[in-house]
DNA sequence: TACGATATCGTACATTTGTACAACTTGTCA
DNA sequence: TGACAAGTTGTACAAATGTACGATATCGTA
């Protein structure tokens, strides 16, 4: 299993990334209609942040008519969590629960929600991606 | 209640900052003392860094004999709380309860912990920064 | 008072990131 | 078949980021 630690992806491109998770696929187009109000960004602006995720080999592309359609090609997991990993790390000293701890001090997270999750994983032994 | 947007804290200069909070204040020298092992910055680095943090207003310093002495001037929480807002809206999109899942998920924290934050938000009704 | 150790300051520079225009290409329709 | 609309490609450029050297200032000490 080769495992080379994956090129950073930057703020925005893990926007445009999110977007294509949840699309499964998208033209530069189709992104960009599906980019949050009040995330304007420039038509060419998502086709330059789509390049450097295929470039940095996060995506690919087909072709479709004249436009390319692209999709993920890496799991959201793999992303997420190296993200979450190396935020955690900076802010966190690495203690995830210190980051629960804050959002639930915060009011961020309720109780309610917190129980959830409790017995969820009390119930499921194993992840499941 | 002037709530002016902070300039962005950049990773690097999060984790010199984090660690002013945790050590109080310090010179140069102390804060390269006290970075984690694994971590190496040159002397210099660091100064830039903290240059920069004074220049955006997030420390300050006094003289002790030669040296600057650096201390934070904002709240840990003012940092953090936006940090991870703009995470949680990036990754999360904007939901705080599926970062807590995320991890949950992952067993990046134990549901004794959730149910120890659990208690913790229902004893106290008011968060105290 | 001159010297070494220790600091700061000015400056630099390659990369990455955010943003986007202008030019060129290619289906499609009249 | 020729023009238009929609796409892609090449390229650009300022700002932020990570990293750090060289020059200069200063404290303590011989």
């Amino acid at each position: 299993m080769t495992n080379d630690p994956l090129p950073v992806v930057s703020p925005s491109e893990t926007q445009i990334l999110r977007i294509l998770w949840d699309i499964g696929s998208g033209t530069v187009q189709e992104v960009s209609d599906a980019l949050p109000v009040g995330r304007n960004i420039a038509y060419a602006t998502v086709q330059t942040l789509l390049r450097r995720l295929e470039k940095k080999g996060y995506i690919t592309h087909t072709l479709a008519g004249k436009a390319h359609v692209f999709r993920p090609v890496v799991q959201k997991s793999a992303v997420i969590g190296s993200a979450v990993r190396s935020f955690v790390d900076r802010l966190f000293g690495g203690d995830p629960a210190a980051l629960v701890h804050y959002l639930a001090k915060n009011h961020e997270i309720s109780a309610h929600e917190l129980e959830k999750l409790q017995k969820m994983i009390e119930s499921v032994p194993q992840n499941k991606g």
